[in-house]
DNA sequence: TTAGCGCTTGAATCCTCGA
DNA sequence: ATCGAGGATTCAAGCGCTA
């Protein structure tokens, strides 16, 4: 069912491994990196006041892995400090464009079920940011691939949940919409926003999801082509990898805390439906090509 | 129905006639200055790389005429310019801390409507900023004013939400976010979050509405109760101080164009239900106090 | 009374053309 | 070159009118 999908996965500090990858490699970079004091425990934390000085180089060697034609989205929301929303979300945005990326859009994420909580001077975080950095004004962009029936983003957003496989079979043949449009003849079919209304994800495992599948596989249909690659540098459970791989996409995930790589890298291996191709360069245990 | 309110408004450049007003007396600030570059035929347009230097001075005097307690909510939205997204709101957002403002909070305004387009590297913009700026951490805040029936989508799941949908569609009567409270005693209410879901104006006849009156009347009971002071700097055609004062708070509107100040002028007088009051200081024709 | 169908209208953005 | 004006594109909501 699925073309040939390549994931590499590597382990260790994100800055490092990066340089690993070679120029103009990558059409998708989409990932969600630690926010700013945040999950101490898994990884250390980052204070909010050093945030962009962390990331900054981060950010270059990201572009520097970029293709021309290809798009960053990053997954970021800053939190509240002493009362106050903590600047460095706009300072890196800043920073990031002395570096030489544009900064097309910021889409936002709207949640559906924000996490509970009651505070007196404010109400439930029900948002984040998703901006969208590019190398060059033209960038690849599939436009069709996120189509959704009028007047309803939601429900169809529910349909393309329920029936992957359909959605994945359709972006095969790059006509359309294969067999999700027989539900949806008689209806018009039109372009989303820049506002993505989806549930968080409630799954209880162990481990943060960052983020929801649906988040990376939007991206992805509108950003890539099977055969295409995205990175992950912040991979995590591994959402966005095996998301890529299951629509026909290479992936290369980052990760520094060894529980989460092993994690990743065990389900790859017991994962029966992709196509895998071992690598010569398996050289070391942190360099896990499937 | 309401309590006695008074409308003041003033005719003039906003960073002038804000000097008219005294030190710590007003509660609330709602507004939406025209966005850098547009509105050219009635406000003249503000060049994007001129914005944070023209509205600079204007906070500050905003800063002088708010009380304490007060809080300011500022409607804005960046444009895309060669492709990218503008930063000089991220760079106000900053200018403004220098000045001593406290950054509280981003609530997102999500337009249903959005205006239609197409393009090749973009969707339709279906949200703007809604800055919430304090003087002081502690400020006053009625959560409950706010609060929303518990719907069924709380605790539904997916498949329910296209019902809920429409469910929360009827946010006609601005008796609230969603439905008349009145219809929902004894049913469990919560509070709403930081995204507000709304439609824009777009049936107005002669002039365009900044936002639609549900956008100030919900902050409006959010951060004020009866007898407060509301100000609006960039008035247009009146719609955060017709809010207000039918919901029993005075309010200042200041509005350099003298179409818009005669037509909210004449609105004013011919409103039955407002209890009005002649002030003293109406001498000039700039100064018109019901 | 509700439902359904046209018509109208936007805080948009990109591209082309002319001064 | 740069800048401003104008056309083309596009869709959800609300209004007003019929059955």
């Amino acid at each position: 069912m699925n073309k040939k999908s390549e994931i590499t996965i590597l382990l260790g500090d994100c800055a490092e491994q990066l340089r690993r990858i070679p120029d103009n490699s990558v059409d998708l970079i989409v990932t969600s990196p630690p926010y700013a004091d945040q999950r101490k425990t898994t990884y250390g934390g980052v204070r909010a006041d050093k945030y962009v000085e962390w990331f900054a180089p981060i950010a270059a060697e990201l572009k520097r892995v970029l293709k021309p034609s290809g798009t960053f989205i990053l997954n970021i929301k800053e939190k509240v400090i002493a009362g106050e929303r903590s600047t460095y979300v706009m300072e890196l945005i800043l920073e990031m464009r002395q570096q030489g990326w544009l900064w097309t859009e910021e889409f936002i994420w709207h949640k559906k079920n924000s996490f509970p909580g009651k505070w007196s001077n404010r109400f439930r975080d029900s948002w984040e940011r998703l901006l969208q950095f590019n190398k060059e004004r033209k960038f690849a962009m599939y436009q069709q691939a996120v189509m959704v029936p009028v007047g309803d983003w939601a429900k169809s957003r529910l349909k393309n949940l329920s029936e992957t496989d359909k959605v994945r079979d359709n972006a095969k043949n790059g006509s359309g919409f294969g067999k999700n449009v027989s539900n949806w003849q008689g209806r018009d079919m039109v372009y989303p926003t820049n506002v993505l209304h989806l549930a968080t994800e409630c799954n209880n495992k162990n481990h943060s999801a960052a983020f929801p599948r649906e988040l990376p596989e939007w991206f992805i249909k509108l950003f890539t082509r099977e055969g295409d690659t995205i990175l992950d540098p912040f991979m995590g459970s591994g959402t966005t990898v095996f998301a890529a791989s299951e629509m026909g996409r290479n992936a290369i995930g980052i990760e520094i805390v060894p529980d989460y790589f092993e994690m990743v890298k065990s389900q790859i291996a017991t994962q029966p439906n992709n196509s895998t191709r071992k690598n010569d360069r398996t050289t070391t245990s942190q360099l896990c090509r499937v």
